[in-house]
DNA sequence: AAATTAAGCAACCAAAAAGTTGCGTAATAG
DNA sequence: CTATTACGCAACTTTTTGGTTGCTTAATTT
């Protein structure tokens, strides 16, 4: 399909899908398709839609108990956004000051 | 349209305008649409339309001159994105310390 | 055993996105 | 003045995306 950096970017990039990430997140146990559907005010094939781009992303992973799947948010795949960002960081504020510094490094 | 944030993490999710923008950010000066068509295999309305969208997340800026358009990268929105991850950080690695963390401060 | 519940799958739809081509226009070069 | 260049605009095509509904299956309840 894509590459695994455009895959976690494109799966943060709707709103939606952050929105449900961060309910995962914050939630103090794993939830269930029907759990999160009850947050959000779509169906439930719009919700599972959302999970599996979050899940090929890296951003969410589901352990299935019986009929049930229970979501689990997991943040570590944001790491890698982060790690893109550095670079662009020293170009932040006063880009030509900092573009000396990124010269010096290099 | 889409919220702020939501422009800038579209306008980052496709590859093809990353390299666009990385190439006007190592840029030494500013570069006219032609020239950032000439480092890319697709057509100049193409090119166009990417700047657009990175101009209005933020991440462009245009000042023309003649018949000529020069664009510039600005890192600068990258700091929102920054902001959005601050959250999310806590929960890298050992997801269950961190909440501690992030509950205590809470 | 029958009814209910949790969820997947497939088909479908509408809107957005990525890209193209063709044409017009204003600035510059010859 | 004419030719060329740099570009915008508009229309159009194809793919992708966000979302829906209908049906099926497998686990649970009652």
């Amino acid at each position: 399909m894509q590459d695994n950096i455009t895959k976690i970017f494109k799966a943060i990039a709707d709103p939606k899908r952050r929105e449900i990430f961060h309910a995962l997140i914050i939630a103090s146990s794993a939830l269930s398709i029907t759990q999160i559907c009850g947050q959000f005010s779509i169906s439930r094939q719009g919700v599972t839609k959302h999970i599996k781009t979050l899940e090929e992303a890296g951003l969410v992973t589901i352990s299935s108990q019986g009929r049930e799947r229970f979501c689990m948010a997991d943040a570590q795949p944001l790491k890698q956004v982060s790690e893109w960002m550095k670079f662009y960081e020293k170009f932040w504020d006063g880009a030509l000051d900092n573009l000396g510094a990124y010269l010096d490094e290099s």
